[in-house]
DNA sequence: TTGAAAGCGCTAACAA
DNA sequence: TTGTTAGCGCTTTCAA
């Protein structure tokens, strides 16, 4: 295992040299620069990040918080995407991820405390679920660089974040629905605790007023979970005097009971009724007829975080930023009326 | 931010004392001990991680290599639940995981050499796809601990690695069909350029044999991988002059393009057909009727691969372990015959 | 049981 | 453009 003072000796020269080419120091003439790269090359050189770190009073690592029992906000699929996001910019600035899960042995206090003041991470991107006031307060009052995945609720001071536009995707999703000529659009929405979730609803309101229909509660259900409920819900939508056309579901799994009620009652969608959900898992492909849904790149969300994050690094006084990943709508047979 | 100095000053004692309790070294007497906790909690003191790392020569970290367009092998639910388990293992030893995409910035030989040589991390776990005989002999040269998820191909020397045991998989698929009172198995197998595809093929087989059934060419389609080709498989299956009466499939999106070939051709599942999956994703509970699956616990196999690789770490003279998860029988309405 | 001091591999201020 | 040197925060050997 090479060190810089093996190099340094090889080359003929001293490690303050070395030290330059490795930082990619401009005062180094270019004949020193080659002589010294061909000999790191030739000992198979990489310096070694631990003593840089010291050095450097930093950890060259960026650390992803997750919370795996929080299935519902950013459970599996997207999970995965993000953090793939997150890992691209981050390996291509030369840094290290860690992923951390809030669950572990530590509590949530700790494991930050250990990541942050025992220098591991030079910056967090964690989940919205678990900021509060004084959490913010602290992180800001060391400066410590973080970035929310997810709007945060009931934070005082402005910080940055990431997060889908859910209310967009609420409009797309009704607009989607009115383009394909449905005109009585019920809505089985998820649960309301979530803020994403009331975001979506408002989207589906804002959309209704923006093409002057009128809103009627009793086309809109709220705080479904699984598939059952999903089931229960649109059977008792077709029952009504005035049944809708037309379905907006929450997630993919209420789509899958609300799909179940529909052929039950010898309806076909799309033609009686048209179906979309929220969220573009594999399963949309899947079933007959395939699901049109709202997607979301998570992937970018990923990308966004980590970049805004590596803005906060480099420039502390940066200004907070909040980023709003678009949605779009993808459509398959569950809403081609045609 | 407190160093160790601090508390040595802070406690009137030199700072080896400090190091010494911090590393829980028993020659201190109590009363010391006690004095110097009480300093490190008053300063909130946490060790910095780098100057430990610099000094122990060793990273405190652990590397999870994925290969994210390896989607077949390691795909989502699945890698999410083998990275938490590994990560339970791993925090509750005081270390970091780290992640890192082998389809990144830098190749394959690159990021493994930026992670071990730049000290990064003091063992890897990897996926078995990417292991050669040429990157076994390496690391076995360095003495790096690396342990292989996935049973690897071709590797000459042993090495410590676990898997699922598929071959016990494909027999407990199709015991299970026996005990459901199925006699005609057929099955729809997964692309046979994975390992462990073949293996549960194998299992199939054997378990054939060890129960006197008669191996029926015609029963077993390989090499599948859409919902379509489940399909039409499935078609030809059914238009046998003596067709099955059950079908075991590959994966999840194999049986749901099974399924509709099944109820097209207006026969009862599980009545007329049985039919079970490998792989327990989350849709397997939601078509109807639901699907009996082959399970399989990932965390565990994360925190099988953890332990071993920490046994590598602490007593690099240990024998290779290959370890097997235990696969089992997850079963729902598709074969409930009854 | 404790302390003094050297060293881990790098960076950066200062000097040349 | 390059070298010298002190120092980052910890561990560990040796001595007391």
């Amino acid at each position: 295992m090479a060190s810089i003072n093996d190099v340094a000796k090889a080359a003929g020269v001293s490690k303050s040299t070395v030290s330059r080419i490795i930082n990619d120091s401009p005062a180094i003439s270019d004949e020193t620069r080659q002589k010294v790269l061909k000999v790191m090359k030739e000992l198979n050189y990489v310096p070694n990040s631990l003593a840089r770190g010291l050095s450097n009073q930093q950890a060259f690592t960026v650390a992803l918080l997750i919370n795996i029992k929080d299935v519902k906000s950013f459970s599996n699929p997207f999970f995965y995407e993000v953090m793939h996001g997150i890992e691209t910019v981050v390996y291509s600035r030369g840094l290290c991820m860690i992923t951390a899960n809030l669950e572990n042995t530590l509590k949530q206090n700790e494991i930050l405390n250990w990541l942050i003041y025992g220098k591991r991470t030079q910056g967090v991107i964690l989940p919205s679920s678990i900021m509060n006031n004084q959490l913010v307060r602290e992180l800001k009052k060391i400066r410590f660089p973080f970035v929310t995945i997810g709007e945060p609720e009931g934070i005082k001071e402005p910080i940055d974040w990431v997060d889908i536009n859910n209310f967009q995707g609420g409009m797309q999703a009704l607009e989607h629905m009115i383009s394909q000529g449905y005109k009585r659009i019920a809505y089985i929405g998820g649960e309301q605790v979530k803020t994403f979730n009331k975001k979506r609803l408002s989207g589906y309101k804002a959309a209704l007023e923006n093409n002057g229909i009128e809103y009627k509660p009793e086309y809109v259900c709220e705080g479904a979970a699984t598939k059952d409920e999903g089931y229960k819900l649109m059977k008792q939508l077709i029952k009504l005097p005035q049944p809708p056309d037309a379905v907006i579901c929450g997630d993919n799994v209420l789509s899958i009971g609300a799909m179940k009620a529909i052929n039950e009652a010898k309806l076909n969608i799309p033609k009686d009724i048209g179906i979309l959900s929220f969220d573009n898992m594999p399963i949309a492909d899947l079933v007959e007829p395939s699901l049109t849904t709202v997607d979301i790149d998570v992937f970018e969300m990923g990308v966004q975080a980590a970049n805004i994050l590596f803005k906060i690094i480099d420039n502390p006084e940066a200004r907070q930023q909040q980023s709003m990943i678009s949605t779009c709508i993808k459509m398959r047979e569950s809403t081609c009326r045609e």
